[in-house]
DNA sequence: AAATCGGGGTA
DNA sequence: TACCCAGATTT
């Protein structure tokens, strides 16, 4: 089909390619998993100090196995898909147990744990391992889908199922982790989704939407759907020693496994107070901050603080109990949401003020 | 404000 | 298999 096409791509790789990156240095499958994980639904600049810190707190599959889940939500706090490091710390578990604490070499054990998916477990293969296995991912589903022509949104499954046929004849046996690296790099810096560098491209010769002048349409886009607005009230409440109240979420719902705010649906006083009560707690009138929006995927968040002075000076709270006094001065290490981490930095700069 | 990104769970 | 779900960043 394009014979040269993985010698064109290596050629490039050699001369333009990244080698620098984190998990490039010391490469070893956990290493190569955990970036992998990591770079799911996340940007490579984001995941960098993200992915130094946690290896050098977990920087074996063991140890990962044993950590608390606070200490690896805590390590995971702002990156989001916080499923990403509960599954992440499961299969460690599962690993520890099944393969004697070593990832499996196999393209199906390796789908079989909890987190990793065809692309993911071929990416470890072929980088981790250097086993002839194929990795797709949104870069090189882009690259593909204009290289060939492929029209149609991936997420259906025909148009998957071709990118995915084109993608294992494409892959080499020959120098498979250079392979697999180059082509999501060149996805990454030239292949963008926004003004590609065609003219830097290797392809540019031979690449359909580049002939066609069609890359921006190039891979299809999702069809989007208008997404629901909800509102809720988050409680910051205080106590005397500025301590702030916090509750680990249940294991369903929204932010599973994290520490957020007590929630209401209402600021209703008499809701509200009755709200203080099952806390045990003597509350003046709360005080609303500003209103701001928080985006999941399937809906938005309208997320209205109400800051509430306590009276409390006891740390009478039981973790047991899923709530604890968190203070912003000496923070312990637990999981946090993007809106929490937010709401504190105000109150510090608040406190600063004043 | 809109687009993006890989995988799990369920019917 | 089809469809729904989960966050934060970049554009």
């Amino acid at each position: 089909m394009q014979p040269d096409f993985s010698a064109r791509l290596l050629n490039w790789y050699d001369q333009y390619g990244r080698k620098n990156l984190p998990w490039q240095q010391q490469v070893t499958p956990y290493r190569v998993w955990l970036s992998e994980i990591m770079l799911q639904q996340t940007q490579v600049n984001t995941v960098i100090p993200y992915f130094e810190k946690f290896t050098q707190r977990l920087p074996t599959i063991s140890a990962l196995a044993q950590a608390s889940e606070d200490e690896v939500l805590h390590l995971w706090t702002g990156l989001g898909y916080y499923a990403r490091a509960r599954n992440l710390r499961k299969s460690a578990q599962l690993i520890k147990a099944n393969y004697q604490g070593e990832l499996p070499a196999e393209l199906t054990a390796l789908e079989a744990l909890p987190g990793i998916g065809r692309s993911t477990a071929g990416a470890i293969m072929a980088l981790g391992f250097h086993k002839q296995a194929t990795i797709l991912d949104g870069n090189v589903k882009r690259l593909l889908a204009r290289y060939f022509g492929i029209s149609g949104w991936p997420g259906q499954t025909a148009v998957a199922r071709a990118l995915w046929e084109k993608a294992e004849t494409l892959t080499p046996d020959q120098r498979v982790a250079e392979y697999t690296q180059a082509i999501m790099d060149i996805g990454a810096t030239l292949c963008t989704r926004s003004k590609p560098q065609c003219t830097n491209c290797p392809f540019k010769a031979d690449c359909s939407a580049h002939q066609n002048g069609n890359t921006a349409d190039l891979p299809g886009k999702k069809p989007k759907k208008k997404m629901p607005v909800k509102t809720t009230y988050l409680l910051l409440m205080e106590n005397s020693q500025g301590e702030l109240l916090l509750e680990k979420r249940p294991p369903n719902g929204i932010w599973p496994g994290l520490w957020s705010f007590p929630e209401s649906a209402t600021d209703d006083p008499a809701t509200l107070l009755g709200l203080f009560q099952q806390y045990g707690l003597e509350a003046q009138t709360p005080q609303a901050l500003a209103t701001f929006r928080h985006t999941f995927t399937h809906f938005h968040l309208e997320i209205t603080p109400l800051q509430v002075k306590c009276q409390q000076t006891q740390h009478q709270l039981r973790e047991a109990n899923q709530k604890i006094w968190y203070d912003l001065a000496q923070p312990v290490e637990i999981g946090l949401t993007r809106p929490v981490t937010r709401l504190m930095t105000e109150l510090k700069l608040q406190r600063d003020k004043s």
